[in-house]
Parts: C-alpha cells; structure tokens; sequence
DNA sequence: TCAATATTCCCATATTTCCGAACTACCGAT
DNA sequence: ATCGGTAGTTCGGAAATATGGGAATATTGA
C-alpha cells in the first residue's frame, strides 16, 4: 500500500484548495468521489473518458498537493477519497459550500 | 460615473470566482471591501501600500471581470463595492463561506 | 495648469496546462 | 519464472495563461 505526498492536515491552504477547485475537471472529480460512497480509481473518476493518461494524473496530483484528496495502492488501481475530515477540521463549511454549486 | 465592465448576474462563473478568489491579494481586497462598511478605493483597499499601482489595477480587473466586485468612478477615486447580492444570488453561501477562512 | 487617482499598454518572466512517450508496479496466466 | 496487460506515474517539451511592473494616458478636482 502505497501513500502518496500531499500537505499535511494543518499545511492546507485556502488559496491552494482554491485554486485547485478552480478548475472544472478537479471540481467534478472531487464530486465524483464525493457523490460516490465507495473511493474510486483515477480514470472512474474522470468526468469524461477520452482524457489522456497524463493529463488526468497531472491532475490528480494537483489534488494530493493541494490536500483535497487521498490515494492509496490497492493492486493495480488506486484508490482516491476526498480527505473531508481534514479539510473540515481546517476550513469548516468550505467544502460543502463551494460542491453545493458544483452542478455540471 | 463611470462603470466598468463586468459578467451580469447569470453569467458568473464559479471557476471564475474560485480563480479569482484563489490569489491571496485579491483575498485580502475582497475581504476589506467586505469588512470597511463604506465602499473603498482602489488604493485604500490594498493589504499592503507598496503595491505597483498597475499591478493593483490588475488584480481589480481580474475581480470585476470575475464579477465580484463593481466600480464607480466619484470625483478622482475609484469607488469599488463587491456585489454581494449578485453573487448570493447566483452561489448562495459560497461567498461568506470562503471569507470566513480568509483571515491573515 | 498642476497634482492625484487609476487605467491602459506593453513587455519580460513565471507558472500552468496539455499530452506523447517511457517507465514502474501489480496481477494473472501460461 | 516469465510474459503480457492494466493502472498510474514521471519526464520533457510546447503552447497557453498569469503575473509584475515601468511608462504613458485619461479624467477629475484644486
């Protein structure tokens, strides 16, 4: 099982979680996960299935970096939740409020 | 009275607002504007004064386009408000829940 | 006319984004 | 064990976008 980096709990940025929900195809994988009650793998979560690779990976990295998500190893796909406790601890309300308008 | 030009009501984005909103400067402006009862110029809403006043006047671009705030021009100064009926109209929460964490 | 306020214009730099290609890790089957 | 397929990552480069700031430009008030 392997973790990969991202901020710790009390490193999470407004600006970062921000910016990194700037973007719609973050925003809708981060609903996705959220919509959905089991974590997901990276290319089930892709809002649209004809991304590259590299890119949709690019942007889950932005996520981990950002704090918003969690991968961990399990076989060959990994798997993404939406560290909610965590980013509720920092910013309480925040997530829900902006997800709230996330509606394709 | 001058008015600039920014997005009407329906069509503000929250990607827009999310982008604009994820720049720590233009945080800080909104945040003034908000807290300062009266509206403010563009100079006096600055978190800190040896900002390049185009480099200001640049970050007021982006949030008016962005449709956060709205500028009328009185007498010399710029007299700049942010439109919060608007946006609570169009994103109920979304605005109060991010300045809510904007603090320092 | 002169000073103040803020905007545009324009350029250099920095950052972001996108994507192909190569690579790693894991699992199952032979 | 080894081969092959699957899931994602990392690397590298090109294109687009954002940022910062100097200089020139309106516009207004005194």
């Amino acid at each position: 099982m392997v973790q990969f980096v991202h901020p710790a709990r009390d490193d999470i940025t407004l600006a970062g979680v921000l910016a990194a929900l700037a973007d719609p195809v973050r925003l809708q994988i981060v609903r996705g996960l959220l919509t959905e009650p089991a974590c997901m793998s990276c290319t089930a979560a892709a809002p649209c299935p004809d991304i590259p690779k590299s890119t949709l990976s690019n942007h889950f990295r932005v996520l981990r970096e950002a704090g918003l998500i969690h991968t961990t190893k399990k076989g060959v796909e990994h798997r993404n939740t939406v560290r909610e406790a965590d980013l509720n601890a920092r910013f309480p309300g925040l997530l829900k409020a902006i997800l709230k308008h996330a509606d394709e």
